[in-house]
DNA sequence: CTGGGGATGGGGCCC
DNA sequence: GGGGCCCCATCCCCA
């Protein structure tokens, strides 16, 4: 199981996938015109939604640390907990640079350009984010969904403890720390310099770096490949298994991830599992 | 269709 | 409290 389960998640257990679902929120909430660097900050932050905010952040100054290499992973068994095989978000995407394309085009100012909030579910627009909120909720039908601000006092039956809400979408959490970390997820501060696009931390940005530079600091220990990501040569170590990692319930047969063996099962090798 | 690589997201832990 | 890193998870794409 994963060990993140801080957030509760009411809509979906799905992960939410921000090349899709999230640049479609910014380009639903923000208009094209309306640029990163212009957003409204942290301290106006409850008239943005998904708006990233500052984009030039100090982070930007410390970026390709060098990175030393990795030490031999020792593959832990791993639990086979029940999968969740939810249709996908049946994406489509063009390429990145498409998307960010125009996000760091030159800001006009704050001043002169409305804030206006588009429903996702709806064409209707706000030139309020509580409005926004207070209009998505006839969408969503659920208490959650409103900012905090909005809600002082919870039901008993929606919330049975203090919780911290994401004034952004309906997760909430049990930290004020951990809220604050999702946050930034919408506010993505972390901008590539080279394409424009946009992240929620700091080593978040400097993996995708490696996608420009073309480092790959994690070798493998088996063979002459190497990796930009750490999780990626994890993966690749299982394929020089001879057991892999990932066994079905019902055929016993392994798999190096877990997304194969999501596959094996939806293709109905362990119809109930 | 399957297996694997690339890329990216999130929460938790540690300093 | 915040930053950095770890680990896990997931999706997309391609051979």
């Amino acid at each position: 199981m994963p060990r993140s389960f801080l957030v509760k998640k009411y809509f979906s257990s799905k992960k939410p996938y921000y090349r899709e679902s999230q640049l479609e929120s910014q380009s639903a909430f923000v208009p094209e015109s309306f640029p990163r660097a212009e957003l409204p900050t942290q301290n106006n932050s409850s008239a943005l939604t998904c708006c990233p905010t500052n984009p030039f952040l100090s982070s930007m100054d410390a970026l390709p640390a060098p990175l030393s290499p990795i030490t031999p992973v020792s593959l832990s068994p791993s639990p086979l907990g029940p999968l969740d095989l939810s249709s996908s978000p049946s994406s489509s995407s063009s390429s990145e640079e498409e998307e960010d394309g125009g996000r760091t085009s030159d800001p006009p100012s704050p001043d002169v350009i409305p804030h206006i909030y588009h429903c996702l579910h709806c064409s209707n627009s706000y030139t309020s984010l509580s409005a926004l909120s207070h209009h998505q909720m006839s969408h969503h039908q659920l208490a959650h969904c409103a900012p905090l601000q909005q809600m002082p006092s919870l039901p008993a039956e929606v919330s049975a403890r203090p919780a911290f809400h994401c004034k952004h979408c309906p997760k909430e959490y049990t930290s004020l720390g951990a809220l604050k970390m999702h946050i930034r997820s919408h506010t993505l501060p972390c901008v590539c310099p080279t394409c424009g696009k946009a992240f929620s931390r700091p080593w978040l940005l400097r993996g995708h770096i490696r996608t420009h530079t073309g480092e790959r600091p994690f070798a493998c220990q088996h063979c002459n490949r190497a990796f930009a990501d750490r999780s990626n040569l994890r993966a690749h170590l299982q394929t020089h298994s001879e057991v892999k990692k990932y066994q079905c319930g019902s055929c016993a047969r392994t798999f190096s991830r877990m997304s194969l063996l999501h596959k094996h099962n939806a293709s109905g090798c362990c119809p109930a599992s």
